[in-house]
DNA sequence: GTAATAAATGAATGCCGTTCATTTTGTGGC
DNA sequence: GCCACAAAATGAACGGCATTCATTTATTAC
C-alpha cells in the first residue's frame, strides 16, 4: 500500500550507483533498432527510449550520432565473410567476400555514404577485414603496390550494387515517355523478369568482369 | 516623403499577378544554391529566400523536398557527356562516358542515393542518356538482353567511385592500430602519394577491368 | 574527508520539412 | 460582365530532430 516508486519507476537525476550505459550498450541498441525498424527509426529518442534513459545521457559517451553510426559501422562489417581469402584460390576468394559483402551492405545502405567518407582509424573490425584481404592478394602473386586500388575498385562496385538491391522493380520503366526511347525501352523489356533477380544479375556481370579483368591487367 | 512600400519591398499576402515561381525557376535557384553552399545549404527556407518567396509557397509547385530533388538529378543527369556512343568505338565510348559520368556525381553525391532507388519516369534528361547508351552498345554487336545489365553494372561501380571522390586522403590510416594489421597497413604505405590521385587510379584499374572483362564475356 | 570528475535528468534551443487558414488574383462558364 | 472556382502567394503554426546546458547525484583520486 505503499507509495513508493512509480509504476514505470523513473530513475531520479544524478549518476546512477552503477553506470547504465556504455559505448557496446548502445551499439548494440542501435542495431536492434535499426534491425526492427530501420534507419528511419534510429532516432536519438529512439535509442534513449530503448536503453531507458534520457536522450542526454547519450552525450556523455557519443559525441554525436555520427560517432554512434560508426561503431554501428565496424559491427555491420564484422558481419562480412571474408574467411576464403584465407585459402581458397583468389578468384574463388573475391568472389565470395563480394558477395557476403554486397548483402550485408544492402540491409544498411545508409551505411555507405557513412563509410566512404569516414577514415578506418578506430574500426577494428573493419580493419581486420583488410587486413586478411590484403593477405589474400599477396598470396595470389599480386604486387604490394596493386593491392589497394584494386580493392577500392571492387569496393567501390561492392558499394554501388548494394544500393541497386534496395530499387523497385520497375525502376527503369519509363512510363508514358517511353515510345520517346525506343532502343532503351526495348532492352528494359527483354531483360523481363525471367531473370530471378535483375540486380543479382547485374551483379554477377559486373563481377565476373572485374574479376577477369583485373587479372588480365594483372599479367601485364 | 510618402510612406509607401518597405525597404524590402515585401509582396502581400494572395496570389501575385504574375506567376512568381515554376518548376524550372526552383530547379535553376535549387542548382544555384548547391553550386554555391552545398547540399547542406539546400533547405526549403534557403531555396524559398533565394526566390524571394515564402518557404510555404513551395509547395505550391513540389510535392516535397524529394520531389525537388529528383528535378535536381534530372538536370545534372543532363551534364553527362555521352557523345561518344554516337561514333567512337565502344571501349572508348563506354571510357569517357563513365569518367564525366563519375565526375559529375562526385560532385553531388548526395544524389546517389536519391538516383539508385528511384523511377526513372518523367526524366526526359536521364532517359536520352540511356537511349545513346543503349544505342551505343547495339551499335557495337551487343546482343539485346544482356545491354541493361551491363550498363547497371557500370553504373554502379561509377556510383560507387563517385563517393571514393569525396573521401580525405587519409581514409586508410589505421592510425594507433596500425601495426595489428601489418600487411594492410603496408599496403596503403606503398601506394603512396606518388599517384597523382589515388581515387583517380582506383577508377582506372577498375573501369580498364570492367572493359576489358565485359567484353570477354561477350565473346561466349 | 574533500575536491574533482563522471554520468544521469529535464528543460530549452534552433533548425528543418511540412501543413493550414487566409488573402488575393487569374480563369472559364453563363 | 458577373460569378464561382481554382491557383498561388503569405504568415503562423506544428512536430520531430540533434544537440546544449544547468542541475543533481555518485564515484574516484588524493
Amino acid at each position: 500500500m505503499g507509495t513508493v516508486g512509480s509504476p514505470v519507476s523513473r530513475r531520479r537525476a544524478g549518476r546512477p550507483p552503477r553506470g547504465v550505459l556504455s559505448r557496446d550498450l548502445i551499439t548494440d541498441a542501435a542495431l536492434g533498432l535499426i534491425a526492427s525498424q530501420g534507419y528511419e527509426g534510429l532516432t536519438m529518442a529512439a535509442l534513449a527510449h530503448r536503453l531507458r534513459v534520457a536522450p542526454s545521457a547519450l552525450y556523455n559517451h557519443a559525441e554525436s550520432k555520427q560517432e554512434v553510426l560508426r561503431w554501428v559501422e565496424d559491427q555491420v562489417m564484422a558481419q562480412v565473410d571474408f574467411s576464403d581469402f584465407a585459402e581458397a584460390p583468389w578468384d574463388e576468394a573475391v568472389r565470395s567476400w563480394a558477395w557476403s559483402y554486397r548483402g550485408v551492405f544492402a540491409a544498411h545502405a545508409p551505411l555507405i555514404s557513412v563509410i566512404a567518407v569516414l577514415p578506418v582509424t578506430g574500426a577494428p573490425e573493419t580493419l581486420a577485414m583488410y587486413e586478411a584481404v590484403t593477405q589474400g592478394f599477396l598470396r595470389a602473386g599480386w604486387p604490394e603496390d596493386r593491392i589497394i586500388p584494386a580493392i577500392v575498385a571492387l569496393e567501390s562496385f561492392i558499394f554501388g550494387s548494394a544500393f541497386d538491391v534496395a530499387a523497385p522493380e520497375d525502376i527503369f520503366e519509363s512510363g508514358s515517355l517511353g515510345p520517346d526511347y525506343p532502343l532503351f525501352t526495348a532492352a528494359v523489356r527483354v531483360r523481363g523478369s525471367s531473370q530471378a533477380d535483375s540486380a543479382d544479375a547485374a551483379f554477377t556481370i559486373g563481377l565476373e568482369a572485374l574479376i577477369i579483368g583485373l587479372k588480365a591487367q594483372l599479367a601485364t
